[in-house]
DNA sequence: GATGAATGAGCATTCATTCAT
DNA sequence: TATGAATGAATGCTCATTCAT
């Protein structure tokens, strides 16, 4: 995925792999119409070829959108393990994922649409499709927080499954609605406030954001 | 909107208003099959009318899926409002709006799958369409935490209009998983982990969940 | 039929006898939209009743159409046999019933445009359908033409069937073409000069336009 | 346009230009079904291909009524022009455009009949949509009056415009009446009469049609 | 592999007509 | 008589998919 994947706009490609200029075409012209507003044939031409070709490589339309969201959810999953595995702490692990998932968003804002608003949408993938690249993307969050939990860092108060989904949903959200504002803010700041408040939040000893803090020790005083 | 809405078959019904036959007509057909795939002739029919009939009640099938949107995001407006105004501290509030939202997706989940899943679909309603109930959602939820801010209660290093996005991220996903998941867990027992992790990161002194607290005179020590 | 037949506006009317009601306002909405475009319910409003109640008047939207036809051709029959009727030579008939035929359409401008260009359309009226008062007009016209024959005024080398035919689509197109225009000459002018065309044609002796003629005279002469 | 144009009946074709066929069938089905009661679907399988086909050659069902009357036009329009062509004086113009006209109706009855009822009917044609194929027909015909009266071969008290008009419907009427008649008569036979009526009437000098006559003579004395 | 013309199932919407009131 | 809410049959057009070249 070259940065030209974030363009809007729809011109023919005419290099580089063909399954991958489909794909790369889908993404602008999902993020511009929509799935179901898409025709096959605008994803072909904008993708600089036959529409008939499309199904060399894809079974069906349906299949495109499927395999955008494998090709993207991977790249998340890898980009959130990558910012995790640098950091040793949970905190640094949490921070990590929280960075990298938005930050992604901000660096493919058309790919970020399509994964928020359009994916949502399509009864196969949501109801009847299993994304093992979204299972290894929420695994990993869960496991972070559950060992946050097994190393007294985290409270033990709480679900990992249930609040690795609600990051998640947090995270998402933020996505979609960076991508629809006009006057978009660093993804950074976003990002490190929402670390804040989650990591205050499940922490045994809630960061003091800047400030220096004193009070970690005494937290642990039941 | 009665209980039986939320069931997920659909023979025709009988009684009532047919305006209001036909959304909740509509909620079950659009959770069951997804907004594209629904026919509008599945939604009369399980509202026991004629197809024709749609039309004297809504302009399109689009428009039946917008006053739907309308029609939720109002009764999830005011359940949280109440839930907020029951309660005299910023604690109380975030509390109650967490439960409101979380336990009318578990009373209506058929609906809450609507809004979830369908929702984010239509291009029209996603990107054109600016919702005033959802906004009355929002801004509630904005003004409750800046209000918290000015009180002292809350932290001052996260922008309201940020974290009321992440929490309402957070919230829907909640609706959204639970909605799809099969064994289901009560919904009062999430939205309380949620509440304790997300007051925990927003306030100035973190709750304790269950166990005494000695620590919230200490933090305030910078 | 009143004056206000040739406005094209459509308000409701009030007074007078419904079926003639209906016609009236039939008469309008057909010459605005067309036949086909035209809604029953259109019609009803321009009449200023219900929908319901014109199928207490009318079997069919058809039927309205086809009712606005006898009415009109027995005008228009009714019309040109009292021209024809006042002249006692076979030259004052034809100026007659070319003049009465096309002046009904400048006075009427509406109805003549439903008759020539709705009529046409409907395949039961054209195919069909037989109407009594087009064949009482048709008859008129061509027993003027062999009346003319016998007496030696007019030629005897056409078949009056063929040439009554021919007249009627000279007057019926002219009747379209006038309403179509934007600046329309007033109908006298157009009647004078088919009728000299015509009887010029058709007469022993052609007629001498405006010129001085020693002619008529002579065609007295068997 | 072969022969089989005007069969009637409407088997699948499969051979030939597509955009043709579907001219030819749709002929076929609109005379025997009239515009507004034939179904694309008829048309597509009277030519033999799929209803979708229909879409890659016209825009929509009334891109198809308007392209049959162009073709028709021009077929016309040609005709007539060259029939005037091959004649030296007016009077030999005036006899080659009667029968021209006329005489095509005869060897393509269907489609006479999807000119002369059909056309009226649709607004678009009618009243939006100016024909250039009709303007050149009429203009043809217009001169060719207009160059009589200047050669003062034709009298000049009539009005080109207004004349040609009424000769178009005649004839339009014959075809009309013709193709809707049981017991055809010959076309020639036909348009001999109506030639010699209207050159009768249009002409300083009218034909002797058959017989000698003395009054010319006469006529000519002003 | 690549093409793009052809396919034909599918569906939202309209509107003439009915009928309970 | 009069109403107008309800009906439901009818259809032009779209577009994902196929397949002969």
């Amino acid at each position: 995925m070259t940065s030209h994947t974030s363009k809007s706009e729809s011109r023919p490609r005419t290099s580089g792999d063909k399954r991958e200029r489909i794909l790369e075409a889908a993404v602008d012209i999902f993020a511009q119409k929509g799935y179901y507003a898409a025709r096959v044939s605008d994803v072909a031409s904008a993708a600089g070829i036959a529409d008939g070709t499309i199904y060399l490589y894809f079974k069906s339309k349906e299949a495109i959108l499927i395999s955008l969201f494998e090709y993207w959810m991977e790249r998340i999953a890898s980009e959130v393990a990558l910012a995790m595995d640098e950091q040793p702490d949970t905190s640094g692990k949490l921070r990590g994922f929280i960075r990298g998932h938005v930050m992604l968003a901000e660096r493919y804002p058309t790919a970020a649409q399509v994964l928020t608003v359009e994916l949502r949408q399509s009864s196969k993938l949501i109801r009847e499709y299993r994304s093992p690249a979204f299972h290894a993307y929420m695994h990993s969050l869960v496991e972070m927080l559950a060992r946050g939990q097994r190393d007294g860092v985290l409270r033990s108060n709480f679900e990992p499954r249930i609040l690795a989904r609600a990051i998640f949903g947090a995270l998402d959200e933020m996505a979609l609605s960076w991508t629809m504002s006009k006057k978009r803010q660093p993804m950074a700041e976003i990002a490190e406030q929402l670390f804040e408040v989650f990591y205050g939040g499940l922490a045994q000893t809630p960061v003091q954001s800047t400030a220096s803090r004193l009070t970690p020790v005494i937290e642990n005083i039941p």
